[in-house]
DNA sequence: CGACAGATTGTAACCGATTACAACTTGCTC
DNA sequence: GAGCAAGTTGTAATCGGTTACAATCTGTCG
């Protein structure tokens, strides 16, 4: 079943099914339902190979993350995917598990399978493997860490604003006392983060003190960890930030093991909303970052890139503004503790 | 850059190259030697496209699953994935979201992008989806729904076995009143693991009282509100099993909302053992069933169906045992509790 | 030394689409 | 009715590999 053989029943040339398929205009309307009638009849559907390699064009995007098993990557994922495949897209997912040579791995799976566009959600992506989708003229999108000028869209959290609200809500709760919980210091992610709440706590006037800041591991056994650490020290904080929901998660695990409520007797803020954070026990208060908001902005910028034929890439920025999500792990600052 | 311009700097025709590349052994090792170094000093890589369709290969497998965002899916995703892309292949995952249509259009991708193979760990596959596949010469593995002797390989989960352990388990506690918290009775898997499990019930004498067996959604939400419903029980049930973690989360969420104690005063098992299942609080007593394993036979499934050449597709069936994890979510049942 | 088998390499058809270009229709205009 | 533009359709080259088959080379043996 090819294309032949629906030229042949509609009676046109190869040309003709071709142009139909593609919505070229250049093709009558009696001909083409014509045309539509044989494909429908014989349930045929084009080699998607054999389109690619005609029109050097494969409807496939890229999508690169560092883990799904990350919480936060599936729902980007499934966003995205949804999104392409609405269009007509298919999408090649990779991982690259944190890793330089893997992330090699996957930059070198994109090219071989031709891919329209890719989606680097993920920081570890080499200057040097940057040009490599340079040179092969592929539009790209980052999260974050994508410079426009250089012809690579970028999607912009606005970090700054979502962190803003959630030492506002604790301030307005009378915390002062507040720790972080970062996330590994070798991730570009977890620095902006980092980097974002210690300007708001000091926007807002907020002492930093060094002993209140502990780095975790974006997963719930670092924040657990983390957690511990800080139910050491003499002036215990009232309320903390953590990077990411699971490190949030893993804070009060350890809070609940030290027969500490929550919020009661302190409260913890979360980053990201992943699914898992809503029903947990208490709610976890929040700052979601959408992740379908994410996917459409990336979809966007490769569809978009896609359209124009041959002018150079138009590279946007997108922002997107996180917003806090108040749950029940945050509640007034109590009186004096044990402790 | 192409075959061509390889073929030119080692001065040999394209075959030889194709040979050289696609590792006949009718190629002389002086002359493999110098086509890989033009290669190499090229940076030459093959085009997947133009290869899949002279070939009739696309080396790419398709992987259905019912939804990413499901904890259970991430792992045997990436596991799969790793396999694939170590072997050469691509994969292109695809949701059904659980809803038939959806479905087929996952099996449209996939017979359009001409995957080599299919992997189906979902159980919303109908007969005249399957026979498409069949049409095409696809091979097909199925998760517990397949039918080697219909030339669909086959992983089978020995759920009893499973089941029997987590019955054991608790029956070893001096557990007798087991309530039992089903996933939706509209899925597969689901009915599946309920009739695991009360046939182990009946194999251990222990009495299946109706009112004992509930439904949940196989979400957070769905065991809790059943957990909630067991408790309103004039006789509670001293330990729970769960058809998946998510389920046992929600019903120690439930248990904590009452100010019970886990696994004090209730015992609860889960199934499947996701990974955050093992930083709970308490961490989860859980049979797991390995998403790597499965993705393991998947793979293999597909892989040995492509090896043979044009013989009939080796349908075989794989056979995977779960295994409980003992943790700190299962206790021996206490004395009379409060009512 | 010629014949022949086996190993190696090259030639060219083919996979199934896209698309530049040519060719043919229409319908106007003058 | 010739001339011409716009609209429609067909012809055939092309994308970049794979592979059947033909051609050539090498070595061995009688």
């Amino acid at each position: 079943m090819n294309i032949q053989a629906v030229a042949d029943r509609a009676r046109v040339s190869t040309a003709t099914v071709s142009r139909t398929i593609n919505g070229s205009n250049k093709v009558a309307p009696k001909t083409a339902e014509r045309v539509r009638r044989a494909i429908e009849a014989l349930g045929y559907y084009p080699n998607t190979n054999a389109r690619a390699l005609g029109s050097g064009r494969s409807r496939i995007y890229g999508l690169i993350i560092s883990d799904i098993t990350n919480p936060f990557f599936p729902e980007l994922v499934k966003s995205f995917e949804d999104m392409a495949v609405r269009n007509g897209f298919e999408v090649i997912v990779a991982n690259t598990g944190y890793s330089p040579e893997r992330t090699e791995v996957c930059v070198q799976r994109m090219l071989e399978r031709k891919v329209d566009g890719v989606a680097v959600m993920t920081s570890e992506m080499g200057s040097h493997l940057i040009d490599r989708f340079h040179r092969g003229q592929i539009p790209m999108v980052f999260l974050d860490t994508g410079d426009p000028a250089n012809g690579i869209s970028n999607i912009l959290v606005d970090y700054g604003a979502g962190v803003d609200d959630a030492v506002e809500h604790l301030a307005s709760l009378g915390h002062t006392r507040i720790a972080f919980i970062s996330g590994p210091m070798d991730l570009a992610s977890a620095r902006t983060r980092r980097q974002a709440l210690l300007a708001s706590l000091k926007r807002k006037g907020i002492t930093v003190n060094k002993s209140l800041i502990e780095v975790g591991n974006h997963r719930i056994d670092g924040g657990r960890a983390a957690m511990d650490r800080l139910l050491t020290l003499e002036d215990r904080p009232t309320a903390v930030i953590a990077s990411n929901d699971l490190t949030a998660i893993g804070a009060i695990g350890s809070l609940h093991r030290h027969n500490l409520r929550v919020p009661e007797d302190v409260s913890v803020v979360g980053f990201d909303d992943i699914e898992i954070s809503a029903f947990m026990h208490p709610a976890l208060t929040t700052v979601r970052l959408s992740r379908a908001a994410i996917a459409d902005r990336a979809f966007q910028a490769l569809y978009r890139a896609g359209k124009r034929e041959e002018g150079p890439l138009p590279a946007l920025e997108y922002r997107i503004r996180p917003e806090l999500i108040v749950r029940n792990s945050t509640a007034a600052v109590a009186g004096k503790r044990r402790g």
